[in-house]
DNA sequence: AATATATTTGCAACTTAGTTGCAATTTTGT
DNA sequence: ACAAAATTGCAACTAAGTTGCAAATATATT
């Protein structure tokens, strides 16, 4: 019995004409039911009894990355952590907002802001990230 | 004989009220000599025959970072960098460039974008870090 | 200048995040 | 069901950063 998430998560492979793997469904999954950036230990802890090799994960994260399928947040506490893509352009993501009292991270889609021009140097511009500190609503 | 640099490190330390160490004085030469943010290793390199500890310099940064005299900026192969708190407004320094290309890394003190908005939910933001990937100007 | 106190330093050992090589397994197209 | 291509898991490793503690240094006081 397959659910729903599943069915998107292959349509997610196949249009990006990756091979359909159980870890990269259960990634997909982990992914899908978060609205926030995942660390390779949080997506391990989250995927199931059967707990999937961290050398697994890494490789599984940088093929889903490859494709554009995920996106790597900022690091907190030294370690990348990572969402799907969707809610981003090419050029930009969502800005990632890190309370430092409690450590938590959230994503603020609500907030976008312009891109960075590029100085006159030389210098040309793909992409941009944001990240936010402050204290969040259960903090303040 | 002490050098410019000396007396400027020592002053920055006296109005901080932190010790006037070898390190300390060491560590913020350094800083002063580039305009880039530099990992513990790249400090550890250029801070004299005498290598420090890394754990001391590690410890020296932190000490800096509480005083607002340095600034730590974004991850670039997972390694913190770090640079001296000038040209940095309390809430926003300028964005770091990365070459996507060739890897380095550059500051972009021209460039400043609006400081972000707190969404209505609570969120308080103190600060902002942008982050810009693409080609440097020798990769273009 | 000598001393007492507070702070900083260096060492060794450790942790955590992420990587590499390779053999075994799984997925896909036929 | 089979062969080719891609993926997985394991073991061992690297790189970044941390902790505890004893020894060394900086500062203020006399």
């Amino acid at each position: 019995m397959k659910r729903n998430s599943d069915l998107q998560a292959h349509r997610m492979l196949k249009a990006a004409k990756l091979y359909c793997t159980k870890v990269r469904i259960a990634i997909l999954k982990v992914l899908m039911k978060t609205d926030k950036p995942l660390s390779q230990e949080q997506i391990a802890q989250r995927s199931g009894k059967k707990r999937f090799d961290k050398v697994t994960i890494y490789r599984t994260l940088e093929s889903l990355l490859k494709v554009g399928l995920v996106h790597k947040a900022f690091i907190e506490k030294r370690a990348w952590h990572f969402e799907l893509a969707h809610n981003c352009t090419e050029s930009q993501c969502h800005p990632h907002f890190t309370c430092t009292n409690c450590g938590s991270t959230h994503c603020l889609i609500e907030i976008s802001l312009p891109m960075a021009k590029s100085p006159h140097k030389g210098f040309v511009i793909h992409r941009q990230q944001v990240r936010l500190e402050g204290l969040c609503p259960a903090c303040v």
